[in-house]
DNA sequence: GTCTATAGGCAGATAGAC
DNA sequence: GTCTATCTGCCTATAGAC
């Protein structure tokens, strides 16, 4: 069992360059030296921990989605209703943006043609774990009457997402993360019930 | 004055094929050798037409935004009422999408930081245009009953906008064209007035 | 694990003949 | 306008010493 440190192991801060790279430049446009600069380290080394780009890529996706996955999790044990849980996603979002950077995936979803198939797997994993998640919430939320909305939770779920994935897109290029603030409420606010109370009639 | 001909010029088949690749691979995923072999001539000969990569970029932004503003140009003389115009609006990306592409702002605007300044500057002008025609169409439809939104019609401009970009980001790892028409109708349904009918009495 | 050294390929770009 | 030939630089990747 290794010891408990504040040093991050070496293929962590790989991990975190790269990420920081390819949520800002794009995976067509970083490269090993750029990471290795850096770190500090050489390009040989790199390849000591991730044998090719395309495992460093895959690698890279695993773990935004483990911390993704954690995150909402944690947003659930906070048992806010639907409304608040549906903002707080929208938050994480906001979170990368104010690093100047894209959603990882919503990066390499631009790139995909050019990407291993493996890297191109894992994406849409990504996108499906996401949209599962918030078609759970729009159910619940539905069902308490916190949240209106017709037609299928999926396909609500995929708007959403597409909504906010866009927003970041589309607010990089201005270096304005108020323009995503301004879409996402827009957008999460027309899920909102009418009266802005649950409907306990349910 | 140069003789009608149906051969488009070398300069017209260069922006043909690397808009293609651009919007299927990204800026930073094609390159001069790409066009050229696709083409049947050489890297040399582009760089006749198009003396940097950089130059061609900006080309082809240009040659796009000129393309998008005919069409807006077309919806508008077309007369419909405000939700046919957004409608038509949104089957204008539909139109990339089936093509397998990604709308050529959208992703160079993921591939932002990595770009010439010129641009950039060049796809934030190509956004303002389109946000200022929806805002256009938004305004014309609250004013006449047809649509009904809260706030400003630049801000709904936008969300609209990011919302059809996303969904077209998103949904191209799925080669599922109606994962984008599933969030359009959905985006562009919560502009829709109640009744359905304009509202003669403003 | 990290290094030096290097391979082999492709990138964008230029000179100059035709 | 298009070609051949070439340059320089960066890319991913590997071999082998330490």
């Amino acid at each position: 069992m290794p010891v408990a440190t504040n040093e991050a192991s070496t293929a962590e801060r790989i991990l975190d360059v790269a990420e920081g790279l390819v949520q800002v430049r794009g995976f067509n446009g970083f490269s090993y030296a750029h990471v290795a600069g850096e770190l500090g380290i050489t390009k040989a080394s790199l390849h000591y921990h991730f044998p090719g780009k395309g495992e460093l890529g895959e690698a890279l996706i695993e773990r935004y989605a483990t911390r993704f996955a954690d995150a909402l999790g944690a947003i659930d044990r906070d048992a806010l209703d639907a409304l608040a849980k549906l903002h707080a996603y929208a938050e994480l979002y906001s979170g990368v943006l104010r690093g100047d950077r894209m959603c990882l995936c919503g990066m390499l979803a631009a790139e995909y043609e050019t990407l291993p198939e493996a890297m191109g797997a894992a994406i849409v994993r990504f996108f499906d774990a996401n949209e599962a998640w918030l078609a759970g919430v729009l159910d619940a939320g539905r069902d308490d009457g916190s949240l209106a909305f017709a037609g299928k939770s999926s396909d609500a779920a995929q708007t959403i997402l597409a909504g906010l994935e866009g927003a970041m897109l589309v607010a990089r290029p201005y270096h304005a993360p108020e323009r995503f603030e301004v879409a996402a409420d827009r957008l999460l606010g027309t899920f909102a019930a009418p009266s802005g109370a649950p409907n306990r009639l349910r």
